[in-house]
RNA sequence: GGAAAGGUGCUCGAGUGGUUGAAGAGGCACGCCUGGAAAGCGUGUAAACGCCUAAAGCGUUUCACGGGUUCGAAUCCCGUCCUUUCCGCCA
């Protein structure tokens, strides 16, 4: 969430840059700053009657410990009505502060003064773009076709045993996407990035400290008799790592990167465009995360922008890179950019990576904080991207690379694949 | 799943209901000492919020979390969560 005090010193930037989010903030924001000077002068009323209390509790002690019981218990008579009027102001105090905390949890991110205007997706605007568009002949295969052919995922299969959204990766087909965490683990260990391995399951504190709640909650799988969630990103058990923590300045940038299984219920997403791999319930997928001070966390999306350029490039596909729109940015972050790659049978470009800076939103709720060389405690900014998401990068692996004697495998791979073809 | 113990500051660890934000030790930082280092000595070492234009300063809160008793709670009572150990089960 935005901090309070960025929301009431810039009433009217916030509302205006919310607008190119598609989000009406003025009246959430003036509600905001009323309740924070409700807030602020409740706490001075709670404040002074607390102050006024302990004064009196130390006086008794006193004149207890001096043996004079009588005047300490005439003191305690002037007590009763401060006692209640002091709860009576804690308690509203209390109220205040959660009121404000859950309005501040819906006021979206604002967005960077670089985000184009835009409503949807049609309105991203392409960065840039590269590779070598493959042509293939009109008895290309799709990538769900190719999988059945060469026997490398059962689609069936997943349905049998847990459901649509599951594939059962076999042989070959196994082989390469364990080749492919392999590999992009790698990359990123060659980038300066330190690897963990998460728990796949984290707990609501965790949900919020990275954003999915509460207002994503329908997009995890929850286990209710434990109350954990399913992880649908390695962002947020790693992001989560720094859960009130106040890192020193010279530990910045931090820098992790981590595979997991990804898990994501995409309730109400059906129809062709889900066909395959194209959009699954389980997938792999290696993250990178860095925390990094407000100074430098620009130069840090850039640099991981350019990082994961190299690994589609290195994979031989054909990529673009978006500057998300306002309109179809997500709810946490100041500025995106997607990666696809086009899958040459489906004629689609399918995102492949999303490269975020998060700023301070994550950081503000995550408590994730660290030391100027000043001694001076500031939140960090948060960033995380895709380095990369495996199911949409085999489908254009296989798409593009089908050739009359088999499938293709880049160079790259080869060492980890242990075969260049797929017959 | 059964039984027990316990959750205090960066860490370890003490804590009698009344200057305990919290002894002591370690760590860390700075200073002195040294040719340099070690040792030694000295000093410092929480965060949040509020008041103040800001700094300084002051106030409030925080000893897992939530409630209760009390003029006053780290300390007593209740609930929740978590951790550790032993037993059982098990990759």
């Amino acid at each position: 969430m935005l901090t309070l005090r960025y929301i009431t010193e810039n009433v009217e930037d916030v509302v205006k840059r919310l607008e190119k989010k598609g989000f009406e903030a003025k009246d959430i924001v003036k509600e905001v700053v009323d309740l924070d000077a409700l807030r602020k002068q409740t706490q001075m009323q709670a404040d002074e009657a607390a102050a006024e209390m302990n004064v009196i509790s130390k006086e008794i002690g006193l004149l207890f410990q001096q043996g004079k019981g009588a005047e300490a218990n005439a003191a305690k008579e002037k007590t009763h009505n401060l006692k209640e009027k002091l709860k009576v102001l804690a308690e509203r105090q209390n109220e205040l502060e959660q009121k404000l905390t859950e309005l501040l949890c819906q006021i979206p991110n604002t967005p960077h003064d670089t985000v184009p205007e835009g409503k949807s997706a049609e309105d991203n605007k392409v960065e840039s773009q590269g590779g070598h568009m493959p042509e293939l002949p009109a008895t290309a295969l799709p990538h769900w076709d190719l999988a059945k052919k060469y026997d490398l995922i059962d689609f069936e299969l997943g349905v049998k045993i847990s459901g649509a959204g599951f594939p059962v990766y076999k042989g070959k087909g196994a082989r390469l996407q364990r080749a492919l965490v392999n590999f992009f683990l790698d990359e990123a260990q060659k980038a300066g990035y330190v690897e963990v391995q998460p728990p796949y399951v984290v707990n609501a504190a965790s949900g919020y400290g990275t954003g999915q709640l509460p207002d994503k909650e329908g997009q995890m799988y929850h286990i209710g008799l434990d109350d954990l969630y399913l992880i649908p990103t390695a962002e947020v058990p790693v992001t989560n790592i720094y859960r009130d923590v106040i890192l020193d300045e010279k530990d910045l940038p931090v820098k992790n990167t981590a595979y997991s299984a990804c898990f994501r219920r995409e309730a109400g997403s059906y129809g062709k465009d889900v066909r395959g791999l194209n959009r699954l319930h389980q997938f792999d997928k290696v993250e990178i995360v860095r925390i990094d001070k407000p100074e430098h966390s620009y130069e840090s999306l850039q640099e991981m922008v350019n990082y994961v350029r190299t690994l589609v490039e290195c994979l031989e596909l054909p990529w673009r890179i978006l500057r998300l729109c306002g309109g179809d940015m997500s709810f946490t972050s100041a500025l995106t950019f997607d990666f696809e790659v086009f899958s040459a049978a489906q004629k689609r470009w399918l995102e492949v990576s999303s490269v975020s800076n998060f700023e301070a939103y994550q950081a503000n709720r995550l408590k994730c904080r660290y030391r100027t060389a000043d001694k001076k405690i500031q939140l960090c900014h948060t960033l995380n991207g895709s380095a990369l998401a495996l199911p949409r990068i085999v489908a254009a692996l296989l798409e593009n690379n089908q050739t009359e004697k088999g499938i293709r495998i880049p160079q790259v791979l080869v060492p980890y694949t242990g075969f260049d073809l797929i017959q």
